[in-house]
DNA sequence: TGTACATCAGTGAACGCGCGTTCACTGATGTAC
DNA sequence: TGTACATCAGTGAACGCGCGTTCACTGATGTAC
């Protein structure tokens, strides 16, 4: 540690020292225990031990708050889905199914970015740079599925948008409906393995994957 | 029309008429308009025409009212399942293709009723009835899978369960990203299209479906 | 058919609450000289 | 190194708001006789 006042960017300085990073990790623990609509600015501010008023010196209002969440979920998203795609090794078929479990991982083990980023109703369009990360976060498994495409003999290869978007919904559903030990619902084995599965059998058909067909 | 001022359940009678009716009406306009969380108690009633205690001679709370939707919901969708599932006629395949298809139509021309199912944190446990109609809806789908399991030789039969789960969570994917036009996302394909193509891969890979496979 | 009574759906006023946001301020920090 | 000044993060009080819910009430309806 050397800092001892000035530079660094830990806790201290002015009066609170880095409250846009408090107000940020606050409403993220505010949407895990509450759901996004659990979230209110003055709790916020409570949590993080400043007036309620503090936190308008660094967000326009209680959207942007949430936007810049957002902005960080999909970033944190991008990056885990790409070291898990890690350039298509050992093998596209492999990496892939990384990617996929990465998906529920994130779902998982970020709860509260996850909600922001997909349980909100923050409009996109206000926030380019948001719609600019999730765009970014989409275009990895889109690579990964144009790679994993591209292993096939030219004139049978299926369109590689229509992959990721098929994953991209399977992942969704199954983090949406079964991510969470949500209790409400039994299932016969973990969310991770019933996506696994999906993956497996839905690549399967396209010829992508091994498994029951033995032919060829 | 035979009532003239007994029987029936038109709006009429007392000082309102119908009032629950017209609360539940109120409740899933605003909802479709805000979303869940722009649903108030005392927004319906005004809505209604009615003082913000009225709603209380008819539900114990706001989230009473809201699961009684969620129930009519799961209800409503149970019947649409079903109805598109139709026995299994003309043929299983067909018919399970039918279910995806109003899986959609569903979240899509009842985007209140869905989100009041699925986008709302009601402690299911709390109201038995919404489990039971919940299970009912899903039952459908898991019916349906085994039925079209059964048209495998056995031993070649994979787990209906599983089948079930997966479609269920394709379809809820594909509403929660692409139902609604929600501008944000562009599609190549309609929701619809791109929810028949997958469903019809992965039940390929299962011998379940013809398409690419031409041997056999 | 008429009357007295019980029921109970809806009233309207009120409560306490927490929220988002604003405002003039104050005081710690950084910087120019 | 010391001092004057500018900056600006955070204060605290206040605002107007809409909410959920309660309460004693009132008045329309249904019913027993």
């Amino acid at each position: 540690m050397s800092w001892t006042g000035r530079g660094g960017n830990e806790r201290r300085g002015y009066h609170h020292g880095n409250l846009r990073e408090a107000l940020i990790e606050a409403a993220l623990a505010l949407i895990a225990e509450l759901g996004p609509s659990g979230f209110t600015v003055a709790e916020a501010a409570r949590r993080a031990g400043v007036s309620p008023a503090a936190p308008y010196r660094h967000f326009r209002d209680a959207e942007a708050l949430l936007a810049e969440i957002a902005l960080r979920g999909f970033e944190r998203f991008t990056a885990s889905l790409a070291q898990a795609w890690n350039g298509g090794k050992p093998d596209p078929l492999g990496a892939f199914e990384n990617v996929g479990r990465a998906y529920l991982a994130f779902a998982r083990d970020e709860p509260a970015f996850y909600a922001a980023m997909f349980e909100t109703r923050i409009a996109f369009d206000s926030y380019p740079p948001l719609q600019a990360a999730a765009d970014q976060a989409f275009a990895i498994l889109r690579d990964a599925a144009e790679r994993l495409v591209a292993t096939l003999p030219t004139g049978k290869r299926p369109p590689a948008l229509m992959i990721a978007l098929h994953v991209w919904a399977l992942a969704h559903g199954v983090a949406a409906l079964f991510g969470r030990g949500d209790a409400g619902r039994k299932l016969p084995m973990s969310p991770e393995e019933l996506l696994e599965a999906g993956i497996l059998l839905y690549l399967q058909s396209l010829g992508l994957a091994g498994g029951a067909r033995k032919e060829n």
